[in-house]
DNA sequence: ACATCTAATGCAAGTTACTCGCATTATTTT
DNA sequence: AAAATAATGCGAGTAACTTGCATTAGATGT
C-alpha cells in the first residue's frame, strides 16, 4: 500500500464531499500510512501525541469516513473494530484466534469467484467490499 | 445444512469433552437447525419460551461451544456477534449495510484458493475456519 | 449406587467499546 | 463578511458482553 499524502487524502475527501477538517484528515492519514488494519486505540494513541483530540470526534470521523466509502471495518473477534483503507478489492487476512497477529494475504484469484457468485443474488444488486477472514492459531501462540 | 437430532448434537459434544447439559445441548440446537447465523438475541427469545435460561448461561455456552470449534462466531458491523455451526467449509455471505438482511452464499471454489494462499503463509501453520462476508446495499434498502 | 470432584447455572454487579446531547467552534456557501 | 451547516469537546449514557460468588448438576472412581 503507497504512502498517500496529505494533498491526495484532502482530494479524496473533496470527492466524498465530507468537509475537509485537520482532525478527519489526520485520522484518515494515519490508516492510510499503515498496511495493516489499525484498532480505534491505536488510531487514538498515535493522533494524541501530536494534536489533542477527543476518542468522540475519533469515533465519529470514522463513521463518516466508513459511510463515504473510503474506509472499510473489520471485526476480528477481537472485542473491536480494525478499520483500513478501502480499495474496491478484496480484503482478507489470517488472524490468529488466540493472540491479536493479523497477516494480510494477496487472494489475487478471489475476485473473479465473488463477481461470479454475486450474480446468482437474488437479493442483492449493488456489492460494495469484500473481507475475507482466515481464522486459526499463528506459530507464536501454537 | 441438514436438521441434527439430539442424538448427533450430544455425540459432538462427547467428541468435543464438554459436558452434556440441557442448556448447552438446547443452544447448540437452536443454531444447529437454522440455515443461516443467529444472534445472541434471537438465540434468547427462541430459548426462554420453553426453558427457564439466563442470558449468562448463553454467553457462556457460545464461549464454550466456539473454543471447542463447533460454532463459528461472526461479525457483519452490526454491533452484535451471529453465530453458526462450523461446518469447516468457508462460511460466506452477502451483509447488507443498512438493514440486518444476510444472503448466505455458497462458494465452492473458493476453499481451493485460500488453501494456497495459506501454503505462502510465514505465521501462521493450522487454519481452523474461513470467513468472506460481502458488503453492499439489498434490494429492498436501495 | 454413592461419594467426590469439577464444571455449569442464576443472579446481580461490573466492564468496555461505542454513542449521544448540547454548547461552542470551524468550515463551506452565498 | 454573514449565514448556514457540520465538526468538536466534554460529560453522560447505552448495549453487548463478562465476572464473582453461592448453589446445583454432570462426570468419574470405587
Amino acid at each position: 500500500m503507497a504512502i498517500r499524502s496529505k494533498v491526495e487524502l484532502t482530494e479524496l475527501l473533496k470527492e466524498a464531499k465530507l468537509r475537509i477538517t485537520p482532525h478527519r484528515l489526520a485520522v484518515l492519514s494515519v490508516i492510510a500510512n499503515k498496511a495493516e488494519p489499525l484498532t480505534v486505540q491505536v488510531i487514538f494513541d498515535t493522533l494524541r501525541k501530536k494534536y489533542s483530540i477527543d476518542q468522540a470526534t475519533i469515533y465519529r470521523n470514522l463513521l463518516s469516513l466508513h459511510e463515504a466509502g473510503l474506509l472499510r471495518r473489520l471485526d476480528f473477534n477481537h472485542g473491536h473494530a480494525h478499520y483500513e483503507l478501502e480499495t474496491g478489492e478484496a480484503s482478507s487476512q489470517f488472524v490468529c484466534n488466540k493472540c491479536e497477529t493479523i497477516e494480510k494475504l494477496d487472494l489475487k484469484d478471489i475476485d473473479e469467484v465473488i463477481k461470479k457468485a454475486s450474480k446468482k443474488s437474488k437479493k442483492f444488486k449493488t456489492l460494495s467490499s469484500h473481507t475475507i477472514e482466515i481464522y486459526g492459531v499463528c506459530k507464536q501462540c501454537v
